[in-house]
RNA sequence: GCCCCGGUGGUGAAAUGGAUAUCAUCGCUGCCUUCGAAGCAGUUGUUCUAGGUUCGAAUCCUGGCCGGGGCACCA
């Protein structure tokens, strides 16, 4: 509808000025000015037309459309104010997912998220990057792309044989089992356990002997002995056991596994290709690197060009090693138009790094590879360390909120904890740990307060949720009170309230649309506590069950719509709602 | 030394170059005897700095100051 009036107006400006533009209408600032709004100094400028003459002959041509019931100027302003009926009707008809706008050219993209080691358990950063992952997804998905939703297992290093090696020292004879702990955890404990052991090592200057151990691990795992592999099975198949859980409570989903293990070796192709093109540099000490243009990435210290190594100087491969077949793979697998990588900012570097590697070798489709760039999860005493054993772990992250969560509902329901409870519980703590992640601009870096926790009230997943639970519990009402209101009639003399909220719900598909085009899943999160907010007035505000017939029936299918949209917009964020709080 | 990112009320954040910079939280004041107060209404308080570009700058450009991340054979 509002594409409509945006067409009329595109048209009225080729027939009175000979202009071609594609007008973006935004909303008023006030609803004085109207509804929605035009602000006609960048085209009049173009044209070398005087704004404010153009805002005024485009408001007598508009005048006319019969979707427009006023139009006014204000300066350079163009302020129009839509037929009631038109503006109640397709709000209501293009509630939730029906309104959702599809691209005219369809993509395949490759969204890579989560990309776990598996020689710890997940933590609140993965969960962030979880989230953020999912979120982008479905909000590619809701926009018409074809999305595959990838996961990359770095399953193989010098840091798993960590683990493996602290194991064998310190607990070989125990199992997860025996001590009736999650898998993942009991590995990851193996892994904190070595950084002790390591300490202990310096004190006592056997140090190099266990660094020793550790590399003879690798080389082990590398030529494939049976009992090093069998032990990598063993522990890494105890960490999927684990990861399966976290990733179920949290909602993490993926199309395709990509497992470093198997993938590790394939760049060597690539290196040599690009050393014989003389793309790379063998550097004097026999490793690869990739000289970064000076134009963009500046010099090391010594003047001469950053160096980005893709192959050490024993010839064994590194992470860039495989990153560069796996872009590769990926494209030709998949036929992608488009790969992007869910990674926080502390990579940075490297994917620049990566991607100008993969456009000097000579890939066109290098271009479409983009890094989806997000800032760590801090705690109030700084960074997150897991050999330290200071992080929050997803598992108790999310027990906690539920226990938090479920305290909330029953204190603030006065109900008493039953099985029902508990899963409203879930659902609320889910809501609450996602929309804290996904609200803020993703390269922000958030502080997360343990001792404080996640808040209920304000910004938050459960505002989200009150607003829906509370039209569920109205619709609900007005139904057992025999209340219809199947067929629509817009009585003219609606409020202020009513408008806004109708206006909230026509904005909301472009939104949605946008944050795909953009990739910004922030901009759902912040249009769906908007709705809510307007949701939270209109129902403070506004009676409904209370008010005429007419006024009353408008209302409930107004509210009814919003329910719709809230529901939809946190489905593409990967939160479910509660019909009752 | 080089590269990247940031600096907005006390605190945490928002704002395709566009109308009076928007929210939350904290503080203070009200509203459960009308559909659920996890809510609403009111109130105090903000764009690091010096220049520049522009009809118009929190936003773009240059310098400065401050903070974070990265700089290779880790991921």
């Amino acid at each position: 509808m509002l594409g409509q009036i945006e067409t009329a107006l595109s048209k009225a400006l080729t027939s009175v000025f000979g202009v071609a533009h594609k007008p973006t209408l935004t909303r008023t600032p006030n609803l004085k000015f109207g509804d929605v709004a035009w602000n006609c100094i960048p085209a009049a400028k173009a044209a070398g037309i005087e704004p404010a003459r153009m805002a005024t002959e485009l408001a007598t041509e508009l005048s006319a459309s019969p979707l427009i019931s006023a139009v006014s100027t204000q300066g350079p302003y163009l302020n129009i104010t839509v037929v009631s009926k038109v503006l109640f009707g397709t709000a209501v008809t293009l509630s939730g997912a029906s309104g959702r706008i599809q691209t005219e050219q369809p993509k395949r993209v490759m969204v890579e998220y989560l990309s776990p080691n598996t020689n710890k358990p997940l933590h609140l950063g993965h969960v962030r990057n979880g989230v953020l992952g999912m979120a982008l997804s479905n909000i590619l998905h809701a926009a018409g792309h074809t999305v595959i939703k990838a996961d990359l297992v770095n399953d193989r290093g010098i840091h798993i044989c960590k683990s493996m090696l602290a194991y064998l020292k310190t607990g070989a004879n125990m199992t997860p089992e025996s001590l009736g702990k999650k898998p993942d955890h009991f590995v990851g404990d193996m892994y904190v356990k070595y950084d002790k052991l390591e300490k202990a090592a310096k004190e006592d200057g056997t140090d190099k002997k266990l660094e020793a151990e550790l590399t003879l691990m690798l080389q082990k795992w590398e030529d494939g002995d049976p009992d090093t592999i069998a032990l990598w099975e063993k522990m890494n198949g105890w960490v999927y056991e684990g990861f399966e859980k976290t990733m179920e409570t949290y909602g993490f989903r993926f199309d395709k596994m990509y497992y470093e293990s198997g993938l590790y070796k394939l760049g060597k192709d690539i290196v040599e290709d690009g050393l014989a093109r003389g793309i790379f540099t063998r550097l004097p000490d026999g490793a690869v690197a990739y000289e970064l243009p000076i134009d963009q990435f500046g010099t090391n210290p010594d003047g001469g060009p950053q160096l980005f190594t893709l192959l050490r100087a024993n010839g064994t491969c590194l992470y860039t090693t495989q990153d560069l077949a796996t872009a590769k793979l990926k494209f030709e697998e998949f036929a992608l138009d488009r790969s992007i990588y869910v990674v926080g900012d502390e990579q940075d570097q490297h994917f620049k790094s990566l991607f100008s590697a993969l456009g000097a070798l000579g890939y066109d489709w290098a271009l479409q590879c983009s890094h989806f760039s997000y800032g760590m999860v801090e705690l109030p005493e700084g960074r997150m360390k897991s050999r330290e054993g200071t992080v929050v772990d997803a598992d108790d992250l999310y027990s906690d909120m539920v226990k938090r969560a479920s305290a909330a509902i029953s204190q603030k329901s006065g109900e008493q904890d039953d099985g029902q409870l508990a899963r409203r519980g879930e659902t609320l703590a889910l809501a609450a740990i996602k929309f804290f992640l996904l609200y803020p601009a993703p390269k922000t870096t958030i502080v997360y307060d343990p001792a404080k926790s996640l808040d209920f009230e304000g910004e938050t997943g459960a505002y989200c949720l009150y607003a829906y639970a509370r039209i569920k519990k109205l619709l609900q009402t007005a139904r057992m009170q025999g209340i219809s209101w199947s067929s629509l009639r817009y009585p003219a003399s609606l409020t202020d309230d009513d408008r806004l909220l109708a206006l909230e719900l026509l904005e909301f598909p472009q939104t949605v649309f946008n944050a795909a085009e953009v990739e910004k899943p922030a901009h759902v999160a912040r249009k769906v506590l908007k709705l809510s907010r307007t949701l939270h007035r209109f129902y403070a505000n506004q009676p409904v069950l209370t008010s005429p017939p007419a006024v009353r029936e408008a209302r409930l299918a107004l509210l009814e719509a919003t329910a719709k949209t809230i529901a939809w917009g946190l489905e593409l964020l990967g939160i479910d709602v509660l019909e009752q709080m």
